[in-house]
DNA sequence: AGTGAACCGGACAGCGTGTCCACATAGCTG
DNA sequence: CAGCTATGTGGACACGCTGTCCGGTTCACT
């Protein structure tokens, strides 16, 4: 069958995504390069290019699972990471998650952009609807616009640049985002 | 002396400017090389790495003179850009004003960051004081981590990604970003 | 065991980068 | 105006990374 996939390719699978985490762990991503996951991993250039035609498909597959399961909780958790709170909660909770996530796997999302932009992973296109939703629930005229505003400062790049050169803590960078969540507010 | 420039080597200069613009302006960054850039401008690939060692400290030349002048209206200009208006009206003025110049110079900006991020050019150091005297004029507690966020829109991915992929005005950007200014008000 | 298909791995060519150095030229000096 | 020196110039060079390609190998099924 073509569906079945073989166990040496498995085997192998595996091989490229532990060495793939523990170079993404010790340096940057762009410093990674295929070459360095094919040494580790013990594979040959092509077999690591078979499966990944790039260093972001492999950071991707790692951390698809992380993200499977935020997605998971946003469409049918608690709220009021869930449906169920009103709009700005259910934001401020996204955010709180959010953070968790980028705090444990700051590395793979960073790894997850190199040469494309964020815009272009299927995440990104998620939490663009989930949070558009929020927006337009909220009453909010135009929401589209706003949305990319209220996640570009979840960007990997600007929490590691709180993170590790200003020294704030993510319970900091979450009370700050929280403060977003004032945008859904109606006014004027 | 020293300090005193060679006529030729001012000559060159310009002749690489001009020729960077042109090539930042047909095409994206990354794919403008050092090498397009010598050949454009006449000049051999040693005497382009003399004076800048990447594409990025080029296009942060090109770009300095518009900067420039946005820094010395927000320290010294009219209100609500310059001193003297509320902090929330201030920020919305210059959330305008950023809007103008990515709106301008969206190819210098996007271009001032190949290799390194954003967060290492000296103008974002000087948009980040700017920012949090605001955020600080507001009273809001704990504003280190919420001048990044206030921030984070104004990367050129994120405004490109909003003009050129959802095909989004200049106004309803600067309106979503307005909208930010919310999160100045006394709050909880 | 035998067979076909899928898989493996290293060699290869192309591209961009950054450095280096022999030569040329500007601008000072007598 | 001619000689001198520091500075500037330009192209050749070596290196590292990328992505592809193909001969040989291994798996899974009969």
């Amino acid at each position: 069958m073509s569906g079945m996939e073989r166990a040496d390719a498995a085997r192998n699978r595996a091989r490229i995504l532990e060495a793939a985490a523990l170079l993404f762990a010790e340096k940057a991503p762009q410093d990674v390069t295929m070459d360095d996951i094919a040494k580790k991993a013990g594979v040959g250039r092509g077999t690591l290019y078979r499966r990944y035609p790039d260093r972001a498909s492999i950071a991707v597959a790692l951390l698809d699972e992380h993200e499977r399961e935020l997605q998971e909780r946003l469409l049918r958790g608690e709220p009021p990471l869930g449906p169920g709170a009103p709009a700005a909660e259910r934001l401020a909770a996204f955010y709180a998650a959010m953070v968790g996530l980028l705090e444990g796997h700051r590395h793979l999302v960073l790894g997850s952009e190199v040469g494309r932009s964020r815009f272009e992973t299927g995440a990104y296109g998620f939490w663009r609807a989930h949070v558009r939703v929020l927006v337009v629930a909220a009453g909010v005229p135009g929401p589209d616009a706003l949305v990319d505003v209220l996640l570009a400062p979840l960007a990997p790049e600007v929490y590691g640049y709180q993170r590790s050169v200003l020294g704030l803590t993510p319970e900091q960078i979450t009370e700050a985002l929280t403060r977003l969540t004032k945008t859904l507010d109606p006014g004027p």
